[in-house]
DNA sequence: GATAACTTGCACACTGATGTGCACGTTCGT
DNA sequence: ACGAACGTGCACATCAGTGTGCAAGTTATC
């Protein structure tokens, strides 16, 4: 029994499925390198025929629409997973998944500040600013993290300084373990903490030290 | 004597060189907004037809390298014109001046990770960039700025930090001397200062406290 | 192996932006 | 006030990207 409500249509084909996986992928690794890459280009990355992704989505918004969902819900995923006593090893953790994920980072960060999208990548995105919010919180409520500048606002500092660094080592072509160790000293530097704080923070912690 | 070589050319008359002030000034903060923003959108901006802007740029191209040349000049001479004993302190005076020029930094930054215009952008900045780098060198060297991190990344990171915070606060729009505190203390923090070092560092130099 | 799903390649229409030519006003400099 | 410089408005050509229709070929699936 094929199909639900569907009436009288076979289930789709399984090379179509893979296909638009490939789609997606090759939209991921396209417009990261060029915001504003043509759906010409992109297809032709997946090994496809432009006219063939029409049929797979209605159109660009469509295909933009579908990268956000995806890599907004990957993550949130990765987000969710985290947890930790102490708000400082918390946050590293956060930064630490984030590279484990950075093509994603970087396209939602590129598309993110583009005009059409910004709303939905935002609101894709609420669960993450959230959980990082209520992390500065309560590392200013124990004192591990600095209260010179209002939560509200340094949340998103910590997000954007992460974020820059991200990129930056993603664009030199860093090795994977030197990067996500940037970024995590990035996190906690914006957070607050002296270099040599941070430093002994992840090697005394070995779930920071740790793969994904 | 209106000519040097000029075979026969009168001098440019007064309004034609306003205008083409106007032009760049309404291209900086149309482009600010929307980095592809269209040439009728820009001359519109300026109080002119598109028509017109061709009379003073040849093209897009030749506006947005204009408009490179004239902003790099800009952060150029404001980071000349620092020194301080202290390489932390002329770090945050550097990010201050960065901070009063905000949106001639916000175009460069938005240009200089467009295709064509990069290397252009690059070149033109590579003072300040050499500027900050010997100052994290020398930082390196006294002992005051981290040493976990080689010099040559550490020069990339502080400014890709900076100018992180300097976008959002911008984009916020937070009053002109928080946001110029909050861009010393995001250079400070990523060069490995804990948040009460780098605010002593401010509220006990009074280069820092001053206007420019 | 028959059939529907899928892809391809082409053609076509449409849009937004760019670049240019030209005739006609307006304004500055002298 | 005269002439050149400048701006305007229009027309036109061009170009890249998009979205769609259709006939023909290929491939998975029953």
């Amino acid at each position: 029994m094929p199909s639900d409500t569907d009436a009288g249509r076979r289930t789709p084909r399984r090379d179509a499925a893979e296909n638009r996986e490939a789609l997606l992928n090759a939209a991921v690794a396209t417009l990261a390198a060029d915001p504003e890459a043509s759906l010409e280009a992109i297809a032709a990355a997946a090994g496809l025929s432009r006219r063939a992704l029409y049929g797979h989505f209605a159109g660009r918004d469509e295909l933009i629409a579908a990268l956000i969902d995806r890599g907004a819900e990957r993550l949130v995923a990765a987000a969710g997973t985290i947890d930790h006593a102490d708000a400082t090893v918390a946050m590293a953790l956060l930064g630490a998944r984030l590279w484990d994920a950075v093509e994603h980072v970087r396209l939602l960060a590129q598309v993110a500040l583009r005009r059409p999208y910004v709303e939905r990548a935002a609101s894709a995105l609420a669960p993450v600013r959230e959980r990082l919010a209520a992390l500065v919180e309560r590392g200013v409520a124990d004192g591990s993290v600095r209260s010179d500048i209002r939560p509200a606002v340094l949340a998103r500092l910590v997000e954007e300084s992460a974020l820059a660094v991200l990129a930056e080592a993603a664009r030199v072509g860093l090795p994977h373990d030197e990067g996500r160790r940037l970024v995590m000293l990035a996190a906690l530097g914006t957070a607050g903490l002296s270099w040599r704080e941070a430093g002994a923070l992840i090697t005394d912690t070995p779930e920071l030290t740790e793969e994904a």
